[in-house]
DNA sequence: GATCTGATTCGATAATTGTCAAGGCAGAGA
DNA sequence: TCTCTGCCTTGACAATTATCGAATCAGATC
């Protein structure tokens, strides 16, 4: 799977310019507004940051990491799924998610404020 | 007001390393997570870009721009407004709203992903 | 096959949230 | 002062969501 990570990527990377350079029409905010609501949860924004701040972690690691439910934990590690915000492989026994650099890049983009060597 | 822009600014900007760095702490997690929230709604999404990317913007302009009613615009600028993503200032018989660059760069540099130049 | 462990799905419930209509407040002008 | 306009607040309601327990699924091991 590490060789086909290339999935969904230039084309939702490549998607508009900062939102201080210009207004998103409707439509581009509705497919975008998907993702800051992930992020929009404390505990998913802190399993994001789990996440994204290892190569690969495992539900299990993440799940310790809580003091919630096991379907709480999985049903959040969904929602960052649908967002397109991570990836997740089964091997073996566990379930192992890893984040999708792109699309943090591309919020990160959209928030570009005034980028200092840009001027 | 355009002098005392120094409300609750810096104390929140410097908050955390990227995500991709090191993992948040609950607590951080809960401080940001209303700013993504904030984001995470389509209108509200786009009526950030529609302020952040003029100088200000008044609400009359704001309410034009949507198929909705005056109160859930105002609404979805009062979530802006509490989650320190927007300031408000009224003039005379308008009320402006401008973008908090700081609070867009905060959720910039923790979206930030392996700078190109930073290597 | 039987069983055990890790993770997700299902079903239910309490809490949050997006939306609007009605009402209220602030400033401008008659 | 009265009225008009622009915006906000309140109150209510439908829809969404966060959470958990129970059930289910996928592999591994016996």
């Amino acid at each position: 799977m590490s060789k086909q990570r290339g999935s969904l990527p230039e084309v939702v990377a490549a998607c508009c310019p900062p939102l201080a350079v210009a207004p998103l029409t409707g439509e581009q905010a509705t497919n975008l507004a998907p993702m800051f609501k992930a992020l929009g949860d404390p505990v998913r924004l802190r399993l994001m940051s789990l996440i994204a701040s290892t190569d690969e972690i495992c539900v299990c690691d993440l799940t310790d990491a809580f003091d919630l439910s096991g379907p709480t934990i999985s049903h959040h590690l969904r929602v960052l799924r649908e967002a397109g915000l991570v990836d997740a492989e089964r091997r073996a026994t566990w379930v192992w998610y890893r984040a999708r650099p792109q699309a943090l890049k591309q919020l990160a983009g959209l928030l570009d404020v005034a980028t200092p060597a840009a001027v």
